[in-house]
DNA sequence: CTGTGGCGTCGAATCGCTTCGACAAGCCGG
DNA sequence: CCGGCTTGTCGAAGCGATTCGACGCCACAG
């Protein structure tokens, strides 16, 4: 194993010049940097990270802890880790991934990591409207940022798509092609009992919505169950004020729902308007679907800014340029599948 | 910061006591073992994963090395890393994420993770038949374990659905069925000009097929751009030995295609039977389709173990029990979607 | 009564790095 | 020509764990 020590003999200054040839914390002269520089690539040398993190008490890694119960949101989740990842490898750090097991009532995992120092800070995902994982962190004193908005916005520095006005845009779009028995499709059931922050503020949208264009607004929850889903949709339409325009929260119902619509013979968007919330461009199989996309790049490069700012200045800095929470609007991708009611 | 001294003081032992205690690597008596485990509790004390590192040149840590280029893969990814850090749990280890930009040709993640002990042993994943990454780190000394089958089977050691058979599983059901004019609709056209593995072994099987049963089975690439593939369906049913059986390595591309085949008045499985491989109980949108399901737990659990066995052994001890390669024969779960043709 | 050998515990060294105080050399002004 | 300041480098201490040799104690045999 190659050490500071073989790069400093090599180099021919002190481990220490080294070190400070690394980190930028004290001024080299030119000359003897670029030894070093040279050294470092001839031997191929890079830090041990179990030492580096010992000694200077800061680890480079920011573990995120997956959603309390994450089957339906894997896929989501897929994304998110990737792009953290990149937004996290841009600004020097690696993340580390925790997973809850179910049984896991507490925030084991994170403790874990806080406790024994694997990480510098921790990144929330699948947050809950009361989260109580933002809590135990707080309590041992360990930064944390969230992706997602909980209801405490001041608890902790987050990032997250206003999907409360997600909701509202996309309804408010149906409103103005002239629809007036509008539904919004929820997320799944358990998301919604277990209060989901995007399912919580899809709801509200849906709410304030109605209250905003003075005509009612249907909800339903979607579910992972195409059979459930098939039988709700059937009622839903063979009421008598069977709505004419749905915007769906739950995208990975979208071609369960065109073939459900298909099936008895309702053709969007002639018969019904359709936009979907929280997508993503391939998600939908190329169906040009009128939507809100899930701005995840966005999000994910705000938590990893967000992650890192917490691990610097100590916990929750709000008022810092970089510490602030980030609620990023909604975006209407417009598609073919909205049109005036019949 | 409570650390090992602190527990020894509590206990009234000396730190080293404490260690053998963390480690079980010396005895210690029930008595002395008790009191050591109550202070832990009471001071609710995590060693310090960098020093612990530092000394022992273990991290208990699992890096996983995303695909080269991971945008078609990161559903897929979301599950095997949920997965894989379930099993890797089990076994006391931690993942670590390594995403490699599609810039960086080399495995520079990797590297920096092996040369500065950031992890134990590496996981691959989406490897290619001809992997650089798994030489890359072969050179460094450093254990590898791919998720998938690359051509050298003995470069590392692997856990994988035996996609080869899986066609051959799938085409052979089609033949059974009674159909003669089949085609094996692949994965997406980059997957395979990469060299994937899953996408190489799964046309190898189409032709493997073709063979055993004695009929043509034509081949066709698959596209994340659902016109594309609408226009290569199109042309395909179009022609005069239109294929009267599908077997899909495209799992996400599914409900497309029975969209398309819909539209243009064919019936499954009337007109055309459909055998998807490798998709999750939900990718389908619950739709009753039969398939070949990808064993993503027995995938995952089976990579964990082989990771900590090599970390354990060093690099590829493939005659241990524990360091054997696995190789996961397909099954098949019957669904409405295949019928004798008309 | 003393010699021998386990068993269980302790103290000290050490892993590779960062960081702080010290110091040598060079420069300038008085 | 010398005192004081800046600039650049060095040596040593120490982060929190593991691990190895040493050692005290007790039981038992001679």
């Amino acid at each position: 194993m190659v050490t500071i020590k073989d790069v400093a003999a090599t180099a021919g200054v002190a481990p220490s010049t080294v070190s400070y040839v690394l980190t930028g914390s004290r001024r080299v002269s030119e000359p003897t940097r670029t030894a070093v520089r040279a050294a470092i690539d001839a031997l191929g040398y890079h830090p041990n990270a179990g030492a580096r993190s010992l000694r200077s008490t800061r680890t480079h890694v920011i573990a995120l802890a997956l959603p309390l119960s994450s089957s339906g949101y894997l896929p989501v989740g897929g994304r998110f880790m990737h792009g953290l990842s990149l937004a996290a490898g841009d600004l020097g750090y690696d993340l580390l991934l925790l997973t809850v097991r179910e049984d896991d009532a507490g925030a084991h995992g994170l403790e874990r990591a806080a406790r024994g120092k694997l990480a510098d800070v921790a990144v929330i995902m699948g947050v809950e409207m009361e989260d109580p994982r933002i809590g135990a962190m707080d309590a041992l004193g360990f930064p944390v940022v969230v992706l997602g908005r909980p209801a405490d916005e001041d608890a902790a520095p987050w990032a997250d798509l206003d999907w409360e006005e997600a909701a509202v845009a996309s309804l408010r779009l149906l409103h103005e092609a002239g629809h007036r028995r509008l539904c919004f499709l929820s997320t799944v059931g358990k998301d919604i009992a277990s209060g989901r922050s995007y399912s919580v503020r899809g709801l509200r949208g849906a709410e304030r919505a109605a209250t905003e264009l003075g005509v009612p607004v249907r909800t339903l929850p979607s579910s992972e169950d195409s059979a459930v889903l098939h039988r709700r949709l059937g009622a839903l339409f063979d009421s008598d004020d069977a709505p004419t325009a749905l915007a769906v929260q739950h995208p990975a119902a979208v071609p369960g729902i065109l073939r459900h619509l298909a099936e008895r013979g309702t053709e969007v968007p002639r018969d019904v308007s359709l936009v979907a919330v929280g997508s993503f461009p391939e998600d939908l199989g190329g169906l040009d679907v009128t939507r809100i996309e899930l701005p995840v790049g966005r999000m994910s490069s705000a938590v990893a800014r967000l992650a890192v700012a917490a691990a610097h200045g100590g916990p929750a800095v709000h008022d810092a340029p970089d510490g602030r929470s980030e609620l990023i609007p909604p975006e209407i991708t417009r598609g073919g599948t909205v049109a005036p009611p019949a």
